[in-house]
DNA sequence: CTGTTAGCGCGTTCAA
DNA sequence: TTGAACGCGCTAACAG
């Protein structure tokens, strides 16, 4: 049944047959017990409630689909400890293969992965030494490429506002600065605004808030996510100050929600998507026995421009109402 | 091991020494074949980039911590066939319990989760006649008042917008009938804008666009969701057609974002998180045989008022650009 | 290519 | 109260 071109087809009808006739479904626990192996994919991440790992997800699934492994996801709480925790359940599964977010295991962790003796993918970051295998984009670059486009449209105040800051977020926040200081507008720490708080819309308008009352001179944000660009947009509303012309924001992810938003939000987009999709792939290739696999992929990222950085060459206005996008003066 | 009341104390130190000593961990597969028991919750939803559906995983999460429980969590991608498949998988593995997604499974469906021989719990609605236990809340009854709200506010040419139509959304569709019916503002389907794409901002601002070219004396919309909603007010901006003063906006779910967008969005509270925990706690309760424990569940909502529907009282126009929340003048 | 057999590590039952 | 024996349903290794 397991290999069924190396049965006769006669045989193979029979089997087919029966297992029609008694109606057969094999029984995966004891398939993992004889086999001391199962066919559960581990898939570790911070977090459910966060749209960048929903579709990191999806790209899991859809990539296990019409194949009989089984995602199995949990969530580590932006802990390490939980994540060890974690790992060390998952072992005593034996998976097929195991799928974690970032690179910043301890080491402890690293080991329970290496031990595992299944096919280990680190998702959403790149890293010159992996444990097995990586899928993802470069954090600090994309953080370098998003304070470039604002410089390039003419900012020079530019503050960073970041919620949760985990490692992924300090890595955009390291981006920033290798900018901000090679161009010579690097003021200490000044223009950067953070919070351990989960990430949401409400704690973007937040950090502009805090930021602005201690630099009233800003005049573009690049933020950790497209939650917290959205949430300091509307604070720019909320306090009569017009995006692009007088506050330029670029968010990060490139969700739906910043290309129709008015003015639309300038983003850093990644593949999230592809990732978790590229990430099944690899497994199964290896689980396969494969050969010239790739062990190693950049998915890359793109800076999205749009409205809300749009300061240069745009001279005339939108109609009015709720209409934040109405320069009224052009310098440029 | 099991029940450590049932053993002399001296014997159970011996024991812990020895777990201890072996580092030995119990493997979920040999304990799943022995007892023809797994210790997996199942959880189907429809979708996992849903931040509704997001919200009750954490519940659901949640409650498991703490126990040996695992979770599983798949997607039938809004599909009933699906949703058959994922179950009848789902039976070999013999769960110690199910939590399903609304009350809408085929008759087949139905008969695999009854033959389970666990505890299950149908999500996210009410029903007079659940599968085993239910906790949600009454979606028609929601649309019900959602509406309601909009005619307290004073407007008459209320919309409907939904996108997917997934059957929530059409009993929501159902009460939102219900009172335009009842208060003869009801115009046969005119009003009604659907259409069966996945929920999303963009799709949110089409459907607007498409109800205004039909009906430009349109003046509220009841959306579907708060992406909907939020995609249609900037629509409006877009459009220069003022909130609340020219469209009235309620959402549902009340999502984060509604709370900080300017204008404020009013939405519909619902209780995901909870109704996921209390799933749980229903099913652990189940499983320990306790009595007395409640089978149904009605969770409730809210209509939360905010500023995308607060016309009444509000005699002029918002100052201009950015500022729609900045009431000069008030009566009452 | 096919049929047979011995455990996988636990829960359960029975005897002590 | 404890220990021993059996078998859950399957995989793997082997002999036919």
């Amino acid at each position: 049944m397991r290999m069924p071109d190396l049965v006769t087809p006669a045989t193979r009808a029979k089997v087919t047959a029966a297992v029609e006739a008694l109606g057969y479904v094999p029984n995966p626990a004891a398939q993992a017990l004889a086999s001391a192996r199962s066919r559960i994919i581990g898939v570790v991440i911070p977090s459910l409630t966060n749209q960048i790992f929903a579709d990191l997800l999806s790209g899991v699934m859809d990539g296990l689909d019409a194949t009989d492994y089984t995602p199995q996801f949990v969530n580590t709480r932006y802990t390490l400890t939980g994540e060890e925790n974690l790992l060390r359940i998952f072992s005593t599964q034996r998976p097929a293969g195991m799928i974690v977010s970032g690179v910043d295991q301890t080491a402890m962790a690293r080991q329970i992965l290496m031990d595992m003796g299944c096919p280990v993918v680190q998702v959403m970051e790149t890293s010159p030494n992996p444990i097995d295998m990586i899928v993802g984009c470069d954090q600090r670059e994309a953080g370098r490429a998003a304070v470039h486009h604002l410089i390039a449209k003419g900012y020079r105040q530019i503050g960073f506002l970041g919620a949760r800051m985990d490692p992924r977020a300090q890595r955009r926040l390291a981006g920033y600065r290798d900018v901000m200081q090679a161009e010579g507008l690097a003021k200490g720490e000044l223009l950067v605004q953070t919070t351990p708080k989960p990430t949401s819309y409400t704690v973007g308008g937040q950090l502009l808030s805090d930021l602005l009352a201690r630099c009233p001179d800003l005049d573009a944000i690049f933020c950790n996510n497209d939650d917290v660009a959205l949430g300091a947009l509307f604070e720019c509303q909320r306090r009569g100050i017009s995006v692009p012309e007088q506050m330029g924001i670029v968010g990060f992810n490139d969700l739906d929600v910043v290309s129709c938003s008015v003015p639309s939000i300038t983003s850093v987009r990644t593949h999230r998507y592809q990732t978790g999709l590229t990430a099944v792939q690899m497994i199964l290739a290896e689980l396969r026995g494969e050969p010239g696999d790739i062990r190693s992929l950049d998915t890359g990222f793109e800076v999205i421009a749009r409205q809300s950085t749009d300061r240069l060459g745009r001279l005339d206005v939108p109609p009015s109402a709720n209409q934040p996008v109405k320069p009224k003066d052009y310098h440029d």
